[in-house]
Formats: C-alpha cells, structure tokens, sequence
DNA sequence: GTCAGCATGGCACAAAGTGCCAGATCTGTC
DNA sequence: GACAGATCTGGCACTTTGTGCCATGCTGAC
C-alpha cells in the first residue's frame, strides 16, 4: 500500500519539524554543548527514547529541517526546461530555493557559526545536498549514477560556487546575506570557466606539450 | 623551541600510526561494529584513556594514516611548475598520490566498503582532502583562502573527478583498482569540460537569451 | 640526586545509544 | 460502537563512549 507508507512518511516529516522546531530555540538560546538529549526531549515534550526514534544524534536534529532541501533541489532541478544548460539548471534551481527558505535558516546559521562540534555535521549536509544534485543530474541526462561517473563530475562542477557560497554563509564572521555571497561566487564560477575555456582553446592551437 | 615541538609532534605521529596499524587488523578480522574501543586499546597495548589521548573515536582511528595525504598532497601541489594549468596541477600531484599509497590503502577500503558506519567519515576525509587542495591552490594563486571564493571554487571543480574516483573506490562493489578509476574519471571530466566550453563559445555567438 | 615536565593508567562519572517490553493510541472492519 | 491488529510511546536496564581528575612512572636538565 504505497499510500499508507506515504501517510506515515510524512506524518513521520511533520513530527521531526515540529520536535527540532522546540529543541532548537533550547539550544540557541543555552548554546549547543550545555544542553542534553535529556534537556530536548523534555523541552519538545517527549521521552527520550521517543527523540532517538525520530533522530540519530543531536547534530542530526539540528539540520533535520534541511531534509526537505534536498529533495526540493532534486526536484526543481530537474523540473527546470529540457534544453537548458544543465550547470545553469542546478544553479537557477538553488538559487530558488535559498530565496524561499532563507528566513528559516538563519537562526540554524548563527547556531552554527558559535558551535564548533556542528561544522562537521554543516559539512556532511553540504556533501548531502550534493548527492541530491548527483541523482538530480544523473535524471537529467538519463544515466544510471552508479554506473557512469559523469552526473557525479558534472553535478560537483556546478555545485562548487554554491558550495562555497553556503561554506563562507556557515563560517564567516560577517553577516553577509546567502544571496549576496551566491552572487559572487557565480560571478567567480563563471569568471574561472572562461578561464579555463580560453587556455583551452589556447593549448590546442600550439602544438601539445609533454 | 620549534625544533622539540616538531619532534614531539613526530612522535605523536608515529604513535598515532603505530597503534592504528595494530588496531586495524583486529577491525578487518572481527567487522568494524563488533570491536569496542576497549578492544582496541588492548590490542594494541594501551588503556582506553591513552587511547583517547590519540584519537577522538574509532572512525578517527581507521582513517589516521590518511593525514599523511592531505598533506603530501598540498605540498605537492605547490611544488608543481609555476607556469602550469591548476587545474592539471592537482591532477598530476594526485596521481603521484594515489600510486605511492594505493597498497597501503586497499585494507582501508575493503573496510570500508563493507562498514556503512564508516560511509559517513568516509566522506568527511574526501572533504578534507579537497580543503588541502583549496589551501594548496591559495598558496599557489598567491590569494587569501578566507576572503576570496577563488580558491574554493577552483579547487572544487579540479577536485570533481578525484572525488568521484575516490567515492567509486570507496563504494563500488567491484573491485576496480584506484588507477583505472582515475583515468576514467579525468578523461570524463576533460570530455564536461570541452563540453562546457563549446556551449560557452555557442552561446557568445548568438544573441543572449532571457 | 633532585626536580620539572611529560605520558600513561586507573577511577569515576555524565552522556549517548539501543534492546526489550508493557501500555496507550490509532487503524480499518464488522 | 466493539473488536483485532498494527503502530507509537515511555520507561527501564544496559553497554559503550568520551572526559575530568589525580597518582604514578619515566626522562632529561642541572
């Protein structure tokens, strides 16, 4: 029964949005280190076990709310017209979603900024959000992901400026804005591609060396 | 005094090696979950708070001796000629890379592959990996790597095909030897590349769309 | 020999995760 | 509405992890 699944699957989505909604102002407002597993589960209103059954960690229940990025990247990706570019599809397609969800996000930012034991976690986030591109791409072109390294080159290539961009939002000191920051590093992207294309053009008029 | 402090940290890392290698094998014989950090520290002959004085968890330890690449790799990245292509340059010192350690390595990555909880760190150490390289090209493009993008992106993108051939070897059921991957992740990264560089040219003929 | 500076080991303890079971709550069916 | 089956929850017990603290032992300097 594919419909019931899908019913408990997102029941399942509501109540970790709602239980991270509770704990994060807990840790915002004490900082990430002092507070217990013990602390956010009383703070959501469950036992602790309960809080194991819906997250593996604490950091997994800080960024529990980018789950829905992914899968919303994936498919805006590969919602976007047939014959564009698929580069400039991943990144018209990110940008949409950092301008939808920006506002919810901030306050996960700044928890990160202060906490150190979270950069890694911010890190395996980025690498997820990634292999959403990857699947996303690998849709696109109609190759099978585990077959064909291609989707999995193409798909870093054009996640590498919106990487940096989300790295210097999660990192940074200066409050700068996700848009400002994806601004510049598309600017950079493109600047080092036109690059990279005119040595190319280049090394192929000489004759090759080594 | 930077002459004992670089001795005592040549010491740390010889222990540090030395008790991976010992703890190692007991993981490959007996599965990655199955062995306690107990265990370990017995086998290789210290107490469990000596052992924590080394690493900071069991994944730390499987991957000790992959520190040695992220170093090796920026140094040997910097020490490439001067007047060539970044990008190539990173390619090169990798494949210098890969064939001085692959022997070492393939114990590594049969634990792995057949460990999901070792997936994640897995993929913490290829980030690490890439953040040598964005420092190693900083250094060489002569910018700071905390206020420009440029050495991020850049890195990222001569990253791509590594990273796809590392997370291929890592993962792939068969077992196909780092080298092969590597060719054929370079050589589908020059065919995006080209690619990407006759769609730009295309494009700049016509008359810009949107 | 003595002293300072390490690294180590053992102890204790808080916290993290997990298996298990009993009770509550929600399903659809009659 | 009553029932049976499935699912969710809470509590308990237990192992493992990770860390602070202190006593002990080793090493080189004087």
């Amino acid at each position: 029964m594919p419909v019931t699944v899908a019913i408990a699957e997102r029941k399942r989505r509501a109540v970790r949005a709602e239980l991270s909604e509770a704990a994060l102002l807990l840790l915002v407002e004490r900082g990430f280190e002092s507070v217990t597993i013990d602390d956010l589960a009383r703070a959501a209103g469950v036992s602790r076990r309960t809080f194991f059954r819906y997250f593996s960690s604490k950091e997994d229940m800080v960024f529990a709310f980018l789950d829905q990025w992914a899968v919303r990247l994936a498919d805006d990706i590969v919602a976007r017209p047939a014959d564009e570019d698929p580069v400039a599809a991943v990144h018209q397609a990110f940008r949409q979603l950092t301008i939808a969800y920006e506002h919810r996000a901030l306050v996960l930012v700044r928890l990160v900024r202060e906490t150190p034991a979270l950069h890694q976690q911010e890190r395996i986030n980025r690498e997820h959000l990634r292999s959403a591109v990857v699947s996303a791409l690998a849709r696109r072109l109609g190759v099978d992901e585990e077959r064909s390294l291609r989707p999995q080159i193409l798909a870093t290539i054009a996640f590498a400026p919106l990487d940096a961009a989300m790295l210097a939002w999660f990192t940074s000191r200066s409050n700068q804005e996700i848009g400002t920051l994806l601004d510049e590093a598309l600017e950079t992207f493109n600047r080092e591609r036109d690059a990279m294309c005119a040595r190319m053009s280049a090394s192929r008029s000489r004759p090759r060396r080594r």
